[in-house]
Parts: C-alpha cells; sequence; structure tokens
DNA sequence: TATGAATGAGATTTCATTCAT
DNA sequence: AATGAATGAAATCTCATTCAT
C-alpha cells in the first residue's frame, strides 16, 4: 500500500542503491534547510535542494513529522558514535569536556540539535538503539568523576540539563567562538571540583 | 453624522477604552497561546482566546509579527521592572542572582521569554526605552561583583548567553523545581570567584 | 478557533447575509458538480462553480466529507417537505404512488439522491430532524395501505429498498422518460393488491 | 543475448505462465479492492492484494481505467456463463426468476456488477463477444414469457432496468438476505401475469 | 471601531504513470 | 517480464491578511 518506508531502511532491510542514495540526499537537505529556517521550512524546499522530485520525499518519509524523526534520529546517532571516538583518543576529564564542547560547537551550527536534545516526544524507541545519547553522556561522566576531574556530587540528569542549555544558548545567541569559549569556561568551573 | 455630538465624543472617550481593554486582552491571550503552542500558532486561536474578531487583532497588530514583537517588548518591561524591586529588597549579591534564578523560573513557563533574550531582530527600538534587559542585568552583575559575590573575570556578554541558555533549557527541556534548582547550582558555582 | 461552521447555519443561528448567501450558492454548486461527477470531482471544481475562492468553501464546509454530508441533508428536507405537499394535494393512493415517482425522477436528475437514501453512514442524527425521510414515506405508506391502494402485507424496509434501487436504477441508467414510466409501472404493479 | 537459446525459450514458456498467473491474480484482487471500496481504490492497492508490485499491474494493464475494463469484461463472461447452466438445469420460468436472484445476490457482493450493467461507456466491444449479458437475459425473458411465467406486455429494457436497479440497490443498501427475498417478492409480482 | 466572511497563496499529501534496475 | 523508486500534477486543507457590513 504505502510502500513500507523508512523504517524499513533502517531496519537494515534492502533498498535499490538510488533509493538509498536518494533517501541520504533528503535527509542531507532536510538537516540544512531546517538548519537554516526552523522546523516551519516547507516540505517542498528540502525536495530542490536535495534535487528530487516532492513526491519522492513523501515516498520515504509519509509525513513532515517521519522526516524530522529521522533527522533526529539520524543526528543522534552520528554523536553518539563520535564520542566513541573521542574518548577513545583523550584521557578521561578531557574526553567529558571535549565531548561537551563538541556538542555545542555543532548546535551553534545545526538547529537540530535542539529537537535532538529536547526530545520533543519523537519516538526514540528505547532500545532499538543501545546506546542512547544520555547513556553516552553517563558513561562519560563517571569516567571523569572517577578521574577526579568532575564535582561528584554532580548527577548526569543536570549534566543533561545543562548541555541541552548551553547548545540552544549557542543556537539561538548566534554565539561567536569566543564567546563560547568564555561561556563554557564558566560552566566547565561549576562542575569541577572545588579546590 | 452622529446626531449628538456630546454623545459622540462620549463614546468616543468609551471607544477608547474598550480598545485599550482589548489591545492588553489580545496581548495577553497571545502570550499564553504562543507560549504554549510556540510562534507558529495560528492568529485565529489568538484571538478566540482573547475573546475579539479576528479583524479586531490585526487592527490593533497590523502584522503577525508586529504581534509578536509587541509581546516581547510588553515581557520586557515587566521582567526590566522587577529587577528594580528584587535590587532594593536585597542586598547586591542575592538580587543578581535572585534575579538569575528568576528570569530561568519564568522561561519555564513562557515561552516567548525565549525570544525576548534571543532579540530575533525584532524591533527592540533601543532607547525608547531607556533601561534595556541587558543594561538592567549589568547593573546587577556589577554590584554582585563590587560586593565580591561574583568573579570579577566574568563579563556581561558571556552572563547574558549563560541566562540565555539557562531559560532557554528551562524551557524546552520542562525541568522540575529540583532540576532548576540543582542546575541553577552548578552554573552559579561557575559564576562565583573560587575560593 | 475554526469558524464553528455550517452547524451555525443550520442551527439557526445568525449568519451574516452575505454569508448565507454564500453558503447556499456553495451548496448548489456543490449539487451540481457532484451530481455531474460523481463525488470524486474536485472542491475547486464547485468554489469556481460557486463564484467564491477556495477558502470560502472551506470555511463553511471544513471538510470534503461535511460538505457532501450538507448537501445530502439538505436535499433530504427539501424531499420531505416536498411530501407534504403532495399528500394535501391528493388522495392517499395517489400520493404515495406519485412520491415514489417524483423520488426517482428526482434521482434521474441529481446524483446525490443516491448517497441520501443509501445513508451511507454521513450523520442522520435523528431526532435532529424530526421527520425523516423514511417516515415520510412510512406515513404515505401506511396511508395507502389503509385505502387498499398497496398490499397489506408490504412492509416498509422492502419500500425503501425498492424505492432505493429504483433511484439509483434511474440515475446511473440513465432512463429515459418512457422507459421510466414503464418500469415504475412494473414496480407499482408488485405493489398493488392482487386482484 | 541470452547464452542459452534453449533455456531461454523454456523460460520464455514459464515467464508467459507466470504472466498468465499474474494476470489473474491482478484481477481477482481488483476486483475485491474496487468491491470493498469503490473505484476510486488505489491501484498501489490492487497490487498488494494481488502480491505483485505496482509496475506488473500497468505491464497487464496500461491504464487504470483498462484494468476497470477487464473486470467488467471478466465478469460479464461468468455471469453469461452461469446463465447457460441456470437455463440447462431448470425449466423456463425458474431460470430467469434464478437468474435475475443470482445476479442480484452477486451484486450484494460485488460492487463492480453495478459498472457492469450501467455500462459506463467501458469499452464492451459488442461482437467480440457474441453473447452479451443483455442477449442472455432476453433470451431467458422469452423463454419465461412462452412459458407464462412473465406478463408478455413487458420489455427487455424494462427488466434490465429494473434489475439494474436492484442490483444496486442491493449494494448501496447493504440488504440483508432476507430483505433481498422480500423486495424480489415484489418486483417479480409486479413481472407476472395478473390472475 | 468591531466583526467575521472572503481571499488566495502556499503547505501537505495522494496517486496514476513512467522508467531505471 | 518483474520490480519498486521517482515523477509531478492535482487534491485537500491552512492561515495571514483584507474588506464589506
Amino acid at each position: 500500500m504505502t510502500h513500507r518506508p523508512d523504517d524499513a531502511a533502517e531496519a537494515g532491510r534492502r533498498l535499490r542503491a538510488d533509493a538509498r542514495r536518494n533517501r541520504a540526499r533528503i535527509l542531507a537537505a532536510a538537516e540544512e534547510v531546517f538548519a537554516e529556517k526552523g522546523e516551519s521550512a516547507s516540505t517542498e524546499e528540502v525536495a530542490a535542494r536535495a534535487g528530487v522530485a516532492i513526491g519522492t520525499v513523501f515516498r520515504h518519509f509519509p509525513t513532515k513529522r517521519d522526516l524530522l524523526a529521522a533527522i533526529m534520529k539520524e543526528l543522534r546517532t552520528r554523536l553518539v558514535d563520535e564520542a566513541a571516538a573521542l574518548s577513545a583518543d583523550a584521557g578521561p576529564a578531557a574526553a567529558f569536556f571535549d565531548y561537551f564542547a563538541f556538542m555545542v560547537e555543532r548546535a551553534a551550527r545545526v538547529r537540530t540539535v535542539l529537537g535532538l536534545l529536547a526530545a520533543e516526544g519523537m519516538g526514540a524507541e528505547p532500545g532499538d538503539q543501545i546506546r542512547d545519547l544520555e547513556q553516552v553522556v553517563g558513561e562519560l561522566l563517571e569516567a571523569a568523576q572517577r578521574a577526579g576531574a568532575v564535582r561528584p556530587d554532580v548527577a548526569l540528569d543536570e549534566v543533561m540539563a545543562i548541555l541541552t542549555a548551553t547548545c540552544q544558548g549557542a543556537l539561538h545567541g548566534a554565539w561567536d567562538d569566543d564567546l563560547r569559549r568564555r561561556t563554557l569556561g564558566i560552566v566547565f568551573d561549576g562542575l569541577r571540583p572545588r579546590a
């Protein structure tokens, strides 16, 4: 009937090569467009930017909401993956703070990170992606606390709250690199143990 | 054209009063509606909530954008006024942190505070309202720094950035009172001088 | 919010004169258009035929389904009213057969009579219009049976079934006047008492 | 181009068999789907029900209209064939009335019988199928009239009209078995000679 | 001045049909 | 010959804004 869309792709079922290419293109275009104009941007513009017809967008994402949800999911996956790289490259203290800064820097560019962090009820389907963003941050946090780089009395939900807030601030406030660095400095000071 | 000119004059005065009342009602309704559904909510819904016809909304605010801008302005005025009360009631240290907390608590309720802080290009018309929000915060900050309650190396733009960020986080994250308190605790620690 | 449409008009609440005029125009245009092209005809064509913009149709009938339902309702009312006239003018025997013939003749022109008789689940809201079509036919039938013009063992549901069927046949078959007369002759013979 | 021509030939035969099977499947699925949802049902749904891809449907029937026409033709053939069986099994009187009842019962299930009877301009291609439905009914009618079971003054077009009408009524009215029997009783009485 | 109906551009969604794989 | 992705015109519905009453 209606093309058993997108989740099929997610679930790993086979898609034709060109379909997969288009799906990726659409996601990329959508991320750009929604990043620039907010989620009230039109689906038609997404299609145009992706270089496909409007119907193709619909085939992959039957609803605008589905498209938005797919962007979030994709982005979350990417961010989680990048966390792994960071924690491999650096010691636990650096890993935590680097990841925090990294996400905020991302947010300054990509408006959609917002929705990702705010979760906004968009089907997170816990379990279908074992390592969720919050879990990743939790791991980095614990490691940093064990290493004495973060106050032991700070809980994960507070960290997520501050991370979210900082990302949103960075985005909407259009901070430049310097302001971001100084702002993060204050936040990080709040997280570090008192001398 | 009116039969009894005296009555006409009286009616005119009465109408102006009505108009003022309507303006206020519309602003209040708009603040509620946009707070709940974001700024993509429809003008018709604002009219309905205000109990007036759609035409009346457009008579007072020729454009949706104008309506949004008016909300911001009204809110800014209110917040600035409240700052005066706080700094009168408390010492400089308390005043700064109280005001910060006060704004974040507001943000948790009113989505529009966001736009206010983010400025979003909506006609701030600097000067037509002598004391702007940023200036108020600046004064509180300076006082708190002189009193030794805030690190002297913290600049106003950083404070505004963190304030904005925390407000946005509080709103979109739907923090409860406890989480808000703990989160602010961390931020405030970052702002206080090291022992 | 969304214009408290159509039922307002139905319920007799005041509508502006021009609005009432447009509502009537739209209904008339819709009846024509759907009669000609079936219910898959486009709302836009209805708007064009009525000489209004598409949004006006939407204001009165928020959904295509609502528009269809309104046509049915309007038509039912008209038919029921016309029954009263017939039973006043003629004796009971003539009244019944005349009404039957009258409806079939109508059906030959108006495709929508179909849906009316078939009821198709479109909100009949029993009670909000005390005398429904079936009831009217029932009254005419009873009177005709008391007068000995219709077999006493014929039940109302059979009559409605034959009436519906004949209407649909007349419509889809595009019967001419002669064929309709002869066909009704056979049906009426089946309804009359055996000599 | 094929490497082994023998296999190619064999494959060709196999493919033709597959194709025939697919054609039949599609027709069956289409009959079901259009019966349930009317002819505005989507071609994709037909494909899904048939278990083939949408492209396959269009390979066999280049146009939706062609598909509809094919259903009609297929159905007509089936109904005509079944007439032969009936007139062989029973006397002429029974054959006519049985066939009439049989078609109405069919119509109660299959929405497409409607279109068949109404002809709707869909390529009947007279002559390519020597015995048409109307002709079959005509033969049964004549036989029944010769046997004195049907009034001699009834013409074929009237019978077709009543038959069509009753089929449509049965379909759209969703008559149950009992109502259908009683309704047909009245119609048949109208067709029988007066005592 | 208030009302609320009308406008019409634009957004989302549907679906018959084409075409690369 | 089958598949199913892509197309794009058209349909439905939304909503900021205008204007007659």
